[in-house]
DNA sequence: GACAGTGTTGCATTCGATTGCATAAATTAT
DNA sequence: ATAATTTATGCAATCGAATGCAACACTGTC
């Protein structure tokens, strides 16, 4: 493309201005143009659009956010994104924002605090509207960085100490009471606990699900079938291992989350365990395979992707809304 | 914070020219000190650290992007985000990229080429500097959009037509090449397929695996033992059910994804399907889960997060250099 | 004491789009 | 025909940081 009569540059991509020139237009009404003022003869507005096309102009989001300060994009940040769980709530968040004209900068926090500190750096330096963090740890003392210079934040799957917002849950309480109530009344008496840290809010209400069933229920708390590792397929299989390796072992199992469930069905499979006596596993969290994996009697079903369309739509509530807390 | 002798916003968050004042210093070598600009002495360097530390002064990336023309975002295009495959494959980038600065939009094309475009406009006018697209379908004409503005773009695990770029595969007619010999070794005469829709590249190509093994092994091909659905569970489900409901089906099973031999494997529990005949699946990608999935007697080992490694390694060079294709 | 050389810092412009205000043009009222 | 409105457009400043160039301060030299 080349124009006569005015320096124009002919490598870069087009910008208002040279659409302007074309159009014989100041850069405000382009501008108008593209945000639809109403104000704007239809006349001039089929100009410029049809110079739009010509110079295939794009607008530049940086340029704009920098003057409008909004960025339509929102971080994420998860503990893990290669696992399922996560990215299933990412699923539901990237959804809802997608349709809003939103994107969503997906981060890994790698289950360490400091990692997902620094993200929440970054993130807050290009100018998020907001934020959805699946917390890696306890503490959400660094989220604050964010609320102080009102940018929203929703959390979900967990809770956190030193930091107050809305947080999108499922009454993990009661849903493992229901899944251990199962195994009680399909006669399981002997039934190990297999939990991941309990530092994090999801792992410890799992937790009091199992012995507020077993105290109902009148059964006795054995320490030596309670153990407690970090929710990922290693630990699963390891203390799996453990429970089932003592003298007198439970008969059947109650695994905290998807990944312990596989560790604990991967030793299963290993060990060929079914064959003496045949275990019972009741598990948190339902997925694709769930399943498909075998000794599950009952899985308990979190809706994995609504979690993150909630947070989402919260979210989005208040970004639209301005209202920060 | 209040300061007293000039005007400053105290409700914003502070910008470069607010730790200029309170350093007195002018906003120039404030950015000097941020971008560590070795011609600044150690004095004023002090001052200037301190003053950002007491506002608690942050860059805002979105200016600093305007005038460096370079955002340090990648976009990250996958057909489905919530597929473990697509994420681990977005893992491996993320990695790569979140070492060396970078940070990964990444958007669900929802298996749409509609869409796809949508998302590749986007991030263009988000001034991404490069991106990395598991492609939807095999048109891959809009990504042109991207490198006709000088924004390198890196395939993943699907060539396309109408493109040109770096595309980082696996050898998957071999692969699918050796499963197959592999059944045809324990035996298997009667090898049913399963793929994905022959318009993606790596559906097609592990057809061709399975086409040249037995040809090799001159065992004949009938069609009736050949279906192409969507690498999706359903279809591996449906398919399966149509394989094993003629009469004489196919005693082995070669299925191209990892989903659909899910799908495949749910029907078998389902119908118990295993109690007349064994059936033996071999099946392409290796997930967590593949070993735990009956019926498997040998699966392809595709290293998925290193794709995702390969071509953010591949994007970022090309970044780096500059040097688009 | 004048001057070159070196090391620091500030001034002013720029990136591309948005927007309050002013003004010009078109329309209506008187 | 002129004043009063309404409508459409342009001007110029702004968002926050980066940077080429100029200017300043200091040291050392002759």
């Amino acid at each position: 493309m080349i124009f006569f009569g005015y320096k124009t540059n002919i490598y870069m991509t087009a910008t208002a201005k040279d659409v302007a020139k074309l159009a014989k237009v100041s850069p405000s009404t382009v501008s108008r143009v593209i945000n639809n003022d109403k104000r704007i003869s239809e006349k001039t507005k089929d100009i410029v659009l049809d110079a739009i096309k010509q110079l295939d102009y794009k607008v530049n989001n940086i340029a704009r956010s920098l003057k409008t300060r909004q960025t339509y994009t929102i971080g994420f940040i998860a503990p893990e994104i290669s696992e399922e769980f996560f990215m299933r709530v990412a699923k539901g968040a990237e959804k809802v924002f997608q349709e809003a004209g939103y994107s969503l900068i997906i981060c890994n926090a790698n289950d360490s605090l400091d990692e997902e500190t620094a993200r929440i750096k970054l993130l807050h330096e290009k100018q998020i509207d907001g934020a959805i963090i699946i917390p890696s740890t306890h503490d959400g003392s660094a989220y604050n960085m964010l609320l102080n210079d009102d940018i929203p934040v929703v959390l979900a799957d967990r809770k956190v100490e030193n930091f107050q917002a809305d947080t999108i849950l499922v009454d993990n309480v009661n849903a493992s009471y229901a899944a251990v109530e199962h195994l009680i009344n399909n006669g399981a008496r002997r039934i190990g606990f297999i939990g991941g840290k309990r530092t994090l809010s999801n792992a410890q209400e799992r937790y009091d699900g199992y012995i507020r069933a077993l105290g109902d229920y009148n059964l006795s708390i054995e320490e030596k079938y309670i153990r407690f590792g970090d929710f990922h397929i290693k630990s699963g299989f390891d203390l799996t291992k453990k429970l089932l390796e003592q003298k007198e072992p439970p008969t059947h199992l109650f695994i905290s989350n998807y990944y312990m469930h596989i560790g604990a069905v991967k030793y299963l499979i290993e060990t060929e365990k079914t064959a003496p006596f045949s275990i019972s596993i009741a598990s948190f969290d339902d997925m694709q395979m769930s399943a498909l994996l075998g000794h599950a009697s009952v899985t308990v079903q979190q809706p994995v992707v609504e979690i993150g369309e909630k947070a989402a739509k919260l979210l989005l509530g208040r970004i639209q809304s301005r209202n920060i807390r």
